[in-house]
DNA sequence: TCAAGAAATGAATTGAGCTTCACGTATTGC
DNA sequence: GCAATACGTGAAGCTCAATTCATTTCTTGA
């Protein structure tokens, strides 16, 4: 025999992985999950496409991987906020305002992630990935519900109607083409009160807290 | 000359063309946008593929119209019960759960047109339907802070994150192959009592209402 | 420097659908 | 019934990208 990988040579792959996954991650945030074509993106990378199947299987299975590691990388920075100091509400506030600020400041990773298109499977991954980030949530409003922060509610729920909620503001902000927002404070304190207002205790509390089933439907609907 | 489409003759068009909306419709609903090809809804509704482009420019508008349509609809509902009786958080919560408990019960036509991806003429129009979706609840939201029910707040951001909300937290349940909700009744109320206190103040109201913005972040975030 | 084997290349292949189009069938007015 | 025109058909054509693979270039160990 004549050849054996050397540590060197392990390096050089290991980097290479690591230029097509920085290189893909660059072409999302530029241009969408639609834009980032395998071709485009080993040309980002300076390398040729059947490199990129030299490495990955296939480019669902490349893409859910910048996926994971994008989403990942802000799940920590939200858990480090939700297992930090504060009361609940705090931790809550800072962990949604957190999270939208970056999705704001930073390259459209946000929008692509978790509001563009894709194949089924990375769909797939999209949605466990939510479902993560739904996670953190839940750990604060488990909390705060037994420190009597908040009142007792549905925490799978709440937890997905916070990330859908935030999500659904960001999309018109971030999606490619929007018109820059004029006032990012305003728009993400907006989204934060509207996160922290729906786990609280609701203001007219006392008789009405909890309204009929469907008091306001006009007629019976089709 | 020879030939003029005869009243007969026009009313067979139109329903060839009802006939198309309606196959493409239940293919949606049935298996999503993706399995909605034109093929296939040439095949559901009887007639060529040919058939189509007699009808309609491109696939995508085909689908923009099966989209307004449907969510059309939807919204017709929803400015019924905005425009009836009671206070607004009672109307804001009938139309919350209207349209849940509408996407929980119908056919899959809710998740194919909130979330599933689809070419970009189509999403682009999924952008459009949505904002008019949250027109409706933008106009409940200005009745109810004018009659003192609601705190002032941001209005599109706030309607942003109702229709998020809810679609977020439908998404799972109503998502193809999900596993059907035990209890759709509970969810259903438990998303309806997320958007309602989501806009009513705040319980801890007083000092911390606003809470200061970043108070439990941990570290300055890279 | 060389042979063995691995890595890299990118043009060609493949596949999935949308869209077209040349041809057949219907309908209309005379 | 016939000419004129429109409607309907569906196989073929096209486009766009993902994926493959025969070939070339590089690494390694002796």
């Amino acid at each position: 025999m004549a050849y054996r990988r050397s540590p060197l040579m392990e390096e050089r792959l290991a980097s290479n992985r690591e230029r097509i996954l920085a290189a893909a991650r660059r072409l999302v945030a530029a241009g969408g999950y639609r834009e980032a074509q395998i071709a485009a993106v080993a040309a980002e990378a300076g390398m040729s496409t059947g490199m990129i199947y030299r490495y990955f299987r296939s480019k669902a299975e490349l893409f859910i991987e910048v996926l994971e590691a994008a989403v990942g990388h802000e799940i920590e920075l939200l858990n480090a906020i939700a297992e930090g100091s504060g009361t609940a509400r705090q931790r809550l506030y800072a962990a949604v305002e957190c999270f939208t600020r970056r999705a704001l400041t930073g390259p459209g990773l946000a929008y692509a992630f978790i509001a563009e298109p894709a194949e089924p499977e990375v769909d797939t991954a999209r949605i466990r990935v939510r479902q993560r980030l739904g996670d953190v949530f839940k750990t604060i409003l488990r909390q705060g519900i037994e420190a009597g922060e908040f009142p007792p509610q549905d925490l799978d729920a709440s937890a997905a109607c916070i990330v859908g909620a935030y999500t659904e503001a960001l999309v018109g902000p971030i999606a490619p083409r929007a018109e820059r927002v004029k006032d990012r404070d305003r728009l993400t304190q907006a989204i934060c009160e509207f996160c922290v207002r729906a786990v609280s205790a609701g203001g007219a509390a006392s008789a009405a807290s909890t309204p009929a089933p469907a008091p306001a439907r006009t007629r019976r609907v089709r």
